[in-house]
DNA sequence: TTAAAAAGCGTAATCGATTACGCGAAAGTA
DNA sequence: TACTTTCGCGTAATCGATTACGCTTTTTAA
């Protein structure tokens, strides 16, 4: 008892004021800091009277909980990790946007951590993120790291993937399926006659979504029995809308015989759009382009972008409800296969015959 | 020591099974829970020996630190608190995915709350924040609620606002000056010989942001000596681009003697823009068009916008130094004055001389 | 009025990691 | 060999909130 009040002094010594406790609102307010616990979590087991001293009490030393020791105690944050390539892009930001929302209906927030498109120190990532005390955790698309496997298989954790729908993994994952989403397009422009297509993709290193749509795009091309390759240009996703025209740019001096590009992003379709246009060539009638994300502006082009919706705001809800499941009702959280479809309007239309006017 | 044992035995039989602790590294390695901490605290202080044992059965025991405890221990949490309007438009994004980067640099990580430009709740927002531990805040403009800056001020913890550059706040900030950067573009277009200008501005109720770049707008107005009012068109941030095409529309058909529009936002610009091309209108000929914030697609348009560039990343990154060195440093945060500047490219121009032309 | 039941509150143990303090062993000195 | 210093490790207290348990007081029942 000495001993605990000679600390107690220590404190009030110390430089900074000491952060009020529980105890002390209770000091102030005549009762323990038991009681005081319970005026604010199960006020109906104190007195009226009491209560009202403890409100009063904590109102004037401008009391808050300790959240350490609530975590401790309760073993629960309300806290899920979040780790995403980057939130400077409207795709990741939206899908953010709307798991925040949903989890802040329950008491909950995300920690956010970008991975800048770089997996190699994903591991790191998800040690400092479950050692910030996350409850459970939201990643984009496939984890090829063994380590984060067992880690995951290990802890516990509710953990859900999103982006990819992903049905093989043992990762549950709540996305669309990126080879039929690309394949819808390239598929698309293929039954409007097109024979000689390209792709800006972007990178598919470590990226399961790219790679899906790229091989999408090979598939299709060899199941229409053509022959020559298509080209493919990866990039990154930095200043994507430059990069998406300088790209366009290139594809058209080398493939002067290019008659329709597919996108991996509406970044990259509309610097492309911008691009073409800006050379002189008409869209669709000179070149065709299909983008991918269904971006708002979108529809707002000149002419208007034919893309892939895709769900992103749905996507952050569901996870954030598949986690918040997990927490509260204990279920496992289910994969779930969401819709991607592509969206027609005027940025593609049949090729010109070009052999024909020549 | 019974109890203890019994509580650990308890811990065994429940269903989940029981997260290792330093204690059970320690059994596992032959030593001390206290030697484990020091293993990965201080490992100089341990024989080599030790510490591979030690290694060793945290790896066997898939050991992760408890941050609750970790926390309540040392007083910290690693986290700072981000209450922001939304992360569905591009600058908020920009701004936190740069804050989040700098804050990875030492280890630090956001917990993200959005309001949804609804600053009602805001001091719940703060406290719920502060309870899952967050050691400083990163808000956005001026925070007008009286029991926030009270919660502030008694809580000792450090605290920035960003966007808005506050002079004479008790709040430190790290913005920009809302109003020089509206007054820029209006300045600039009367000095084009300008006399009939609209505002598309975002709502204005609890936004210091738009209250100053309305101002800035009325202003200039008055300065210049024009009597007759200006429109200005309040709306909402969703779905920004068509908002922006649909009240430029209205304005175009009501106002048919305007030959300039302000924009609050590129997102508004780039629908006005759209739809003022989409009505027959030449840009910048027949109507001139100022953005605010410079998107990257703001220099790919046709035209290419004119528009005030906001340091977005700047102002995350300085955030985040400013709440570091505040912590680490102990150095108070000052506020900073950052610059907004006008990018002329090519959509305004000097309006037709109509009464001449008629 | 007396006994039983219920309500209100406090004591103390607990969550898990850290660290001041101290003990014992090893290394160094005379 | 005997003594001092250094090193390595364990014991126990600590951070602050929660809660099982039990004691006291009030309410209800008889």
């Amino acid at each position: 008892m000495a001993n605990q009040k000679s600390v107690r002094s220590k404190r009030k010594t110390g430089n900074k004021p000491a952060r009020p406790r529980m105890a002390d609102v209770g000091k102030l307010a005549g009762v323990s800091a038991c009681t005081v616990s319970r005026a604010f979590n199960s006020p109906e087991t104190v007195r009226p009277q009491i209560l009202e001293k403890v409100h009063k009490a904590a109102k004037e030393l401008n009391y808050s909980l300790n959240p350490a020791a609530k975590a401790l105690r309760l073993q629960q944050t309300h806290i899920f990790g979040v780790i995403i390539p980057t939130l400077n892009h409207a795709m990741f930001a939206e899908l953010v946007n709307s798991f925040q929302s949903t989890l802040s209906e329950s008491g909950y927030a995300p920690v956010i951590i970008t991975t800048g498109f770089d997996n190699r120190n994903i591991f790191d990532h998800i040690r400092a993120i479950v050692e910030r005390g996350a409850e459970g955790l939201l990643m984009v698309g496939r984890v090829e790291d063994p380590r984060v496997r067992e880690f995951i298989e290990r802890s516990h954790l509710p953990v859900v993937t999103t982006y990819s729908y992903l049905e093989d993994e043992s990762i549950p994952s709540i996305g669309f399926d990126n080879y039929q989403s690309a394949r819808q397009s390239v598929d698309y422009l293929l039954a409007l006659g097109h024979t000689k297509i390209a792709m800006i993709a972007g990178p598919s290193q470590g990226n399961d979504r790219q790679q899906s749509r790229i091989q999408a795009f090979r598939d299709a091309r060899e199941m229409a029995g053509i022959k020559e390759e298509w080209p493919v240009v990866e990039n990154a996703y930095d200043s994507a809308y430059a990069s998406g025209a300088n790209v366009m740019h290139s594809l058209l001096v080398s493939h002067p015989d290019l008659t329709a590009v597919v996108c991996s992003s509406d970044t990259f379709a509309i610097g492309a759009l911008q691009e073409a246009k800006r050379m002189g060539l008409r869209v669709p009638e000179d070149v065709s382009i299909i983008g991918h994300d269904d971006f708002e502006l979108a529809q707002l082009l000149d002419p208007a972008l034919s893309t892939v919706k895709v769900p992103a705001a749905e996507m952050g809800k569901r996870c954030a409800e598949a986690l918040l499941n997990a927490k509260v009702g204990n279920n496992p959280i289910v994969s779930r296969k969401l819709n991607a479809s592509l969206i027609l309007r005027d940025s593609a239309a049949p090729p010109k015959t070009k052999t024909k006017a020549a």
